[in-house]
DNA sequence: TCTTAATATACCTTGACACGTATATGCTCT
DNA sequence: AGAGCATATACGTGTCAAGGTATATTAAGA
């Protein structure tokens, strides 16, 4: 299994972390929730357990888990270049736009709003 | 194949990704620099290209690929969600840090940098 | 046209992994 | 202690993808 990116490569195992994004559940509620079969919970959660992506605390029979999104911080990593040339793209995109603001609305105060949206609440 | 998780899962297929994100290259320079077998590199790229990775211009007898990072936005969009976490881990430990800082340093300018690094160049 | 270079594709083999069924482990309650 | 629930593991099976070798394609240059 080894990397982050293949662990997060099986829709199942990205299905089960997007789901403890909310809250912590338990193997059944994940298995009912997700239509998966138990064993298949299970192993999941252990791969993810081995790699860091999940904690479990036990409670009575039931085994709560709880995420860890650590790992993921190393996939966000990778992207980043990434980031910057698309961003580069919007930029390019606002840019252009801005220009056509100048051209067709010289003095229009309807100013395109600049930076990201900042969605506070 | 399918997914975009897939296809950045496999670790050639991101080292290819990570060299064109400085400049196009062919396939040669591709196969020389990562130390891949030439229908290797090809296989890949197809894959690449199929889902919409990278594009291939015709020079002569090489075919230039070159970066389209727009499939990643949604390997972004999907990490989005743990991000807030994450950052809430670091914002709490920047909270408690200041907490500490209002202990040991009550007057001190030393002050801790607020916000991200926005590393404008 | 023949040769060589660059890239793509075909075919085969191998290994990994996801799943299902069956079974084991462990806890709780009576 | 025994029954029953919740979770973990064992084992067998099928699929699929990655890599290697060989070959096809296409362009260039003599």
């Amino acid at each position: 299994m080894e990397s982050v990116f293949e662990i997060i490569a099986e829709p199942n195992r990205r299905a089960i972390l997007s789901l403890l994004v909310s809250s912590p559940q338990s193997v059944g509620e994940i298995e009912r929730q997700l239509r998966m079969t138990q064993p298949t919970v299970s192993k999941h959660l252990r791969v993810l357990r081995e790699a860091g992506f999940v904690e479990s605390t036990v409670d009575a029979q039931r085994r709560l888990y709880r995420l860890k999104p650590e790992p993921l911080q190393e996939v966000a990593a990778w992207l980043d270049p990434f980031r910057r040339l698309w961003s580069a793209h919007l930029d390019a995109l606002e840019r252009h736009l801005d220009r056509m603001d100048q051209l067709t609305l010289p003095k229009s105060k309807t100013s395109r709003r600049r930076g990201s949206p900042k969605p506070r609440k």
